[in-house]
DNA sequence: AATGAGGCCCTAA
DNA sequence: ATTAGGGCCTCAT
């Protein structure tokens, strides 16, 4: 173990229901705060294998919804269904720079 | 403010 | 061991 993709599981499934998290801010958390991008990778990939974490829950750090395995616009439901506000693809929050 | 280009980290083949 | 890809981020114009 001790992969960064464990951390990065691990991270994500902390993330409570009704809200989100960046994938910059999962990548710090897992150990490295420059490896976003593997994040994203990772969990494109080993959602399919492993959808048990909330990878929907995980956004860009501008707001936007990024991407996602099984439809960006299945995203968009299931985070509105959280209880999360999205707007022409993007979400409302107060996170904002 | 919006757009373009570049670069870092990780995994798989 | 090397190459290519990815749901990105940041800087510059």
């Amino acid at each position: 173990m001790a992969s960064f993709q464990e951390k990065v599981f691990r991270v994500v499934s902390q993330i409570p229901r009704g809200k989100f998290s960046t994938y910059k801010e999962i990548a710090k958390k897992a150990g490295s705060p420059r490896a976003w991008r593997a994040v994203g990778n990772i969990l494109n990939k080993s959602a399919s294998w492993r959808t048990k974490i909330p990878c929907h829950r995980v956004i860009k750090s501008d707001g936007k919804i990024g991407g996602y395995r099984y439809g960006i616009k299945k995203k968009i439901t299931l985070l509105k269904k959280e209880g999360i506000i999205i707007k022409n693809g993007k979400i409302t929050s107060r996170f904002k720079k």
